[in-house]
DNA sequence: AAAAATATGTCAACATGGCTGACATAAATA
DNA sequence: TATTTATGTCAGCCATGTTGACATATTTTT
């Protein structure tokens, strides 16, 4: 069998996380497309699926983009019917948002095939490599961000 | 401990590769910002690098871009003296790449703290999960796209 | 030798989705 | 009441993707 050094083993791991990235959000652009929607907005509605009621400061914290950017997708998915806002109840300065039945089926069409994607990937890992994945995929987060993406991630774990 | 239900795991994972990649690419921007690059100029970097003497052609199938796209940053990095071209050999219409020692350099300030980030992550999943992270990414890929991919990555493996 | 195909380059126009800066409004808080 | 906060909006810029059309040099086919 080959015996590899670190750094091309290294570099391997790099060039994987890349293709493996481009060929995962492959599926929902075709999905996109039909809706002259992009990237963008799939990320607004994935999490404002994941995360009913997120405010857009929120959001925006997710996202790490400005508001400007935000506000462009944002505003097309709202006035197409994807996306409502509501008044915050506690604090009426914030604009809730939730997706609309359209905006839950949409959301619904672009992760399936992601679902599917990952599901057959997992178990081609076999037994306990699904958690091995996890962790390392986790253990690539910068320090400073883990404890927020592991909340955001295990949202709804029961 | 926490019962998950499919749906839900794979939502996770499915963020989980969001948020992992999100952070494995932000090293290098930094570094390209000083050079006023972008992420465009970095993947020609990386993959001339790993792949010198590649034709034009060839690296518009890794990047899945057009030629006036590469077009752009390619002219950016070679009159920057980053990159350089040379008349093929055998096929004098072709330009083969190669990077210069000041494009070695650069790809090398790049894919340090790339290495350590990945490195550290592997190490935190313990004995045998890098085989197994490796074996879940590589069938994330489209089928159709697993043998070129498999090429190119085990490039230099001794 | 002529014709066709191939590898590459280039011009022009356009779209998406980032960015900054400036300013406005309503609501909460000090 | 004054200030801060959450949000929205206008305007313009930049990076990087796209399509379409056309040019050149070289190789391959006829």
């Amino acid at each position: 069998m080959p015996q590899t050094d670190p750094e091309t083993r290294l570099t391997e791991a790099i060039e994987l996380l890349f293709f493996g990235y481009r060929d995962f959000i492959s599926d929902p652009d075709a999905i996109l497309g039909a809706y002259e929607f992009g990237r963008a907005h799939h990320r607004v509605v994935h999490f404002v699926g994941r995360n009913p009621g997120i405010t857009v400061a929120e959001l925006l914290d997710i996202l790490r983009i400005t508001k400007q950017s935000l506000a462009r997708v944002l505003r097309q998915l709202i006035e197409r019917g994807f996306v409502v806002q509501k008044t915050g109840e506690k604090d009426r300065r914030q604009r809730r948002l939730y997706l609309t039945k359209e905006g839950a089926e949409l959301l619904n069409s672009l992760v399936a095939p992601q679902r599917a994607r990952v599901s057959k990937a997992l178990a081609a890992g076999g037994a306990g490599a699904e958690d091995a994945w996890r962790t390392i995929m986790f253990a690539l987060l910068n320090e400073e961000n883990r404890t927020e993406v592991e909340h955001l991630i295990t949202k709804d774990s029961k």
